[in-house]
This record gives structure tokens, sequence and C-alpha cells, in this order.
DNA sequence: TTCAATTGCTTCAAGCCTAAAATATTTATC
DNA sequence: GATAAATATTTTAGGCTTGAAGCAATTGAA
């Protein structure tokens, strides 16, 4: 293997170990002081964004899961009242998903406390440094992007 | 929010962004192309890297995961005749796991074709960048090791 | 020695996740 | 208008994951 190879895997390695490190006390925290859990917190996070509502399908797209996926979280969430299935008019098909004033509310409490908990778990890594390397992730993040759409062709 | 906190929250959710779209590439090639899984693949590289066998309870410890979830993956891997339960001489609670010839050959292969894989995806960083950034990871982790240790005394 | 606490592992219940099959509805074609 | 293809969602089977409970076996203290 050539230098730059093993560069790249002892990157990839140590990419993968923090943020599986940080993802991981992320769902501890979210279960011990929030009572849900992480795939909960992206739904519910997703349809904050979108205060009008999601079809099921919209949402699976936006969050890279499975259809399968989305309808399972969505039932859960549904039976405690925090998210509500309304018809789609004109396609008896569809379902639009949107967050109930609870869990409007309580998303609201959960997403202050995580921005709370990254920025305090971050502490050791200034403006700039949190800059640099976000550019350089958009960076990459493009390019491939940039591939995806040239193989696509 | 600050705009160190907004700087930080941002950096984050790039690198799951990032890191979750590349584990879940890695995830299908896996599966397409080797018919395996990633905690499968961790497990026989954990192996690997200690040819005599470990204990469920190491291995479960090294790979951060709970000891239920090894047991499961230990007993699939098994059923396929990749990986062996050896007792442990003089204490019969315990059970050292290892790789087959056989796991050891399929995972020397897995192994090869994923740091091919990695190479490939990450074509677009340098090895000067690669170095930059996975030593900034490191002193980030070791910064939050050192913390874990403070606030373990 | 005895027996209570600890240790090593498995089992269990419940949630997450996927691909594939099933169901219902809509759209397009004849 | 009939019907075949496409679309939106749910269901299903199987694997991953956890925390907690259960079961042996070991260790340690009286």
């Amino acid at each position: 293997m050539s230098d730059v190879a093993k560069d790249r895997v002892r990157l990839w390695l140590r990419l993968l170990k923090v943020v599986r490190g940080l993802e991981q006390e992320l769902r501890d925290t979210l279960r011990r002081e929030h009572n849900t859990t992480l795939p909960r917190f992206d739904v519910m996070s997703a349809l904050s964004r979108h205060p009008e509502g999601l079809k099921m399908s919209q949402l699976s797209g936006v969050l890279r899961v499975s259809n399968g996926n989305v309808t399972g979280i969505a039932d859960r969430l549904s039976e405690e009242g925090l998210v509500e299935r309304i018809p789609v008019p004109g396609d008896r098909r569809a379902m639009m998903l949107r967050l109930t004033p609870a869990g409007s509310a309580q998303f609201a409490r959960q997403a202050q406390a995580h921005e709370d908990w990254i920025n305090e778990k971050l502490r050791g890594i200034s403006s700039e440094e949190a800059r640099a390397m976000a550019a350089r992730l958009q960076a990459f993040a493009a390019q491939t992007e940039e591939k995806e759409k040239t193989n696509a062709q």
C-alpha cells in the first residue's frame, strides 16, 4: 500500500473513532436526560425545519433512511402525541407528517440542550479550527457529489 | 448562541454527515460485494489483530459494544465457520473467540478490498491534508480522554 | 469450609435499520 | 373506460444494538 493510501486509511479510522464516540455519548445523553433516541431526534429535527410537514417519502429522503424505517419511528412518536399524520388532499396514498404543538415544544427544549452539549464537547476547538475543518469537509463532500453526478450521467 | 458555539455545531453536523455517508456506502459495499456487514467486519478485524483469540468480554471492550451484542454476532459468524469458541483453561465461565483459518483467509481478502475502497473514496485528499486532519482529530481525542481521566478521579 | 459478592457469558424485550413483498391509489396508454 | 405501470406507504423477515435479568463459575471474607 502506498504512503498516501496509508495516510488516508488512518484518517478514516480516526474520523470513525471520534464520530462514533461522540455519537454514542449523544445517544446516552438523549436516552438518560431526554428520554428519547437519536433517530427520533433526527425525525423531529427534520420536521421542525418544515413546520407545514413532510410527506413520509420526503422525510425518508432527507434523512437518507428507508421508508419502512420512518414508518416505525413515526408510529412511536405519534403514539406519544409528538407528531401527527395528516392526509394529503388530492392523493389518498400520501401522508403528511408534522410536529404537534407538544412535539414542537419538546423539540425546542431538546435542540437547545443539544447545542449546548455539542459546544461543551468541542470546547477544545477554536472558532478558527472549527471553520477550517468544516471547510475541508465541505470541500470533500462537494467533490464527492460532483463525482456522483458525473457517474450518474 | 455565541459565534464559536455556532461554528462548533456546524463542524459537528458536517462531521456527522460526511462520516455517516461514507459509513452507509461502506455498509452497502460490504453487503453487495462481500456478503457481510460492518459489525461482522469489525469483529473479524479485532480478532485478526489477536491471532490467539480474545475473550468475549475483551472483544466487547475493544469494540465498545455490549456483551450481548458480541454474543449474537459471534453466533452467526460461528455458524458460517468463520470464528470458533475455545474454552479457557482454568475458567469454565469464559470463552475465547478466534478466527478459523477460513475466517482468517476471508478477512484478509476483505481487509485489502476495504483499504483500496477507502483510498479511492478519499482520493481527493492529499497525504498532507490527511495527516493534518488526523493530527487534529488525534489531539481532540487525547484532550477528551484527559478530561475523562480528570472527571473519574 | 461456607456462602455472599463478583465475574463471564447468554437471554430477553424493545427499538432501529434494511431490502423486498404487499397494498392501495394514481397516472398514463390504448 | 379499461388496465398496465408507476407511486406512496406499510408490512415482514432478519440482523444490529442496548440495558437488564438470568445462570454458571469463581473469588473472597468470615
